[in-house]
DNA sequence: GCTTGATCCTGTAGTGACTACAGGATTTAT
DNA sequence: ATAAATCCTGTAGTCACTACAGGATCAAGC
């Protein structure tokens, strides 16, 4: 069993970050020591370290807690861990294109920018009614 | 001058928003009729609309601020602008890239998902020691 | 035994950019 | 006259943390 800061540096999740998640009833709460001080196990680092590879995939918290259920469920429900990761990488996907979008729109707008024109042909453009 | 609701319809941007932007200083505070509601010039509606296209493209709140300086201070800094605009689709295109980075990622993952296996392939590689 | 620094605790408030009420006043249309 | 729409102020909620404040405890070195 080993103290809060030791399990951040194990799991890569913040001390503050893990001490939010108990609150949040994301993870259970952990034992605690005679002097209060919270203690963890190798399986409490184990779901920080699930969570931590969850967030940095993007998921959400909560879709990500609903990974860590899935995981820790008996039947390990391909099917609905599929689902949820079919459903966030089209997400992604959407945000993707929504930058690329945004990316080609920004581009054209400074294509004629910095010409030392008398109007700025970006800030007409925005102001345009 | 025409009332908060009229405006919103005009500029595209919702009625809570607009007062949020008066409370932040964002716009200043405009006109009020004698019974206290908020009476918008056209000048008003034309800086919400500016303010509306620039988080359209993706700009921070604090920079839409800035290029609606830029846009009414006498010298149109154009360079400023372009400066402004080059540092947001750096950022634009390093989000892109992350996310291309997440979707290389899950698509690897989910691959060898749903095939019946006994454990989820996903699953097991998010717990990986 | 004492000091110093590291670590831990609880609880609260801040972030960005809205959004959603609550509870009330006034206006417009029927 | 009444009903529906619009407006007002003020507060709280969203997401996923992050940053304190203010204190307690612990470990290491002298």
């Amino acid at each position: 069993m080993i103290a809060i800061g030791e399990a951040a540096r194990q799991s890569g999740v913040g001390i503050e970050t893990i001490r939010y998640y108990e609150r949040e009833g994301i993870v259970p709460r952990p034992a605690r020591a005679a002097n209060n001080r919270r203690l963890y196990s190798a399986q409490d680092v184990g779901r920080l370290r699930f969570l931590k590879r969850c967030r940095d995939l993007g998921f959400s918290l909560s879709d990500a807690k609903a990974l860590l259920d899935l995981s820790e469920g008996g039947a390990a429900d391909c099917a609905d861990v599929s689902a949820l990761a079919q459903r966030h990488m089209e997400s992604v996907r959407r945000k993707i294109a929504e930058l690329q979008r945004l990316e080609a729109a920004l581009s054209e707008l400074t294509a004629n920018c910095a010409e030392g024109s008398v109007d700025c042909p970006m800030l007409s453009r925005l102001r345009m009614a």
